[in-house]
DNA sequence: AACCAGGCTGCGC
DNA sequence: GCGCAGCATGGT
């Protein structure tokens, strides 16, 4: 049995701004950050783990503190923190465009070694996003708060609970009444399910979605589930399936971002946007979660 | 108390 | 194809 073990940090990666990102105040019941450290339960060949991983020297440490983990698990455990993580990306072409523009230069110092901080389950990163439609994200944070704790799988560690994500098809069980007793909207309630029978029928999944060649072709198969549009297609597509060029446009985040960032005047301003983000080409996704993370600092908060 | 929030659907043109 | 109202619900 696996109690720990190392994964070597990669060039431009910063843990500590990973971490910031991962605790900027929202609580999410899907992990906990503390004392350096993230902790988090997922599957591992088929049984719950919760590990913790902190840095050490030029690594990161993952230790298991809860669960079995085999020789196998621990690399399946390398490959979720490798994708969670996106250690595998050179972020130096990225801060090359940066640089290229003062209005976002100060990024590469301020935010240096931010990595895009993914989802890796498909289904939970679209529950999320429909979650997250035109509400803020305080209350987008309690919702999914409220469906983790009355149906997520409970995982013990000392005195604390973990969640894991509900499964589709404990979701799919779920009435539209008892969604709205958890002041899901109607709507909402209504696409979520839909969501959750799309992968219980085998019609959805990380694998279906990843095999489909290209990303409009990848988005349109999102978009064609009701409650789906372009916003949370390439939501998930930046987040889950990792789609370089995604771009969730539309964002009231985004925008406020590039109007705070002198970018843009009017939020209307389409082709002045994508005139922008033709000069990162294959780096937009990051972009974007530059951007959001920006929000963060007081200086660009203002609309 | 109006206006906004990490939008989407359905309708009319 | 494009624009716009209507939608629910909580936060400021």
């Amino acid at each position: 049995m696996i109690n720990s073990f190392l994964i070597p940090k990669p060039p431009l990666f910063s843990f500590q701004e990973c971490l910031w990102f991962l605790d900027r105040g929202y609580g999410d019941c899907l992990f906990r950050v503390k004392n350096r450290q993230v902790l988090k339960a997922i599957l591992v060949e088929g049984s719950p783990v919760v590990f913790a991983v902190h840095e050490y020297e030029n690594n990161l440490k993952v230790n298991v503190l809860e669960g079995n983990c085999s020789k196998n698990g621990e690399a399946f455990i390398w490959q979720y923190l490798t994708e969670w993580f996106d250690l595998g990306k050179d972020l130096s072409p990225f801060y090359n465009l940066l640089n290229q523009d003062l209005r976002v230069a100060y990024m590469v110092e301020n935010f240096n070694g931010l990595r895009l901080m993914g989802i890796e389950d498909l289904f939970e990163a679209l529950c999320w996003s429909i979650i997250g439609q035109q509400i803020n994200l305080n209350f987008a944070y309690k919702l999914k708060r409220k469906l983790v704790e009355a149906y997520g799988t409970k995982v013990f560690y000392e005195d604390e609970i973990f969640y894991l994500f509900p499964e589709p098809a404990v979701i799919s069980r779920i009435s539209i009444p008892d969604l709205k007793a958890m002041q899901f909207s109607e709507s909402k309630a209504t696409y979520i399910l839909e969501v959750a029978r799309a992968f219980v029928e085998n019609r959805l999944s990380k694998e279906i979605l990843t095999a489909l060649p290209g990303f409009e072709i990848r988005q349109k198969a999102l978009i064609a589930i009701k409650g789906v549009g372009v916003w949370t297609a390439n939501y998930v597509l930046m987040k889950t399936l990792r789609d370089a060029s995604s771009i969730p446009f539309g964002d009231v985040g985004l925008l406020k971002a590039l109007v705070s960032h002198q970018i843009i005047n009017e939020r209307k301003e389409v082709e002045k946007i994508s005139a922008f983000f033709s000069n990162y080409k294959g780096w937009e996704s990051y972009l974007v979660f530059y951007l959001w993370r920006s929000l963060s600092t007081p200086v660009f908060q203002a609309k």
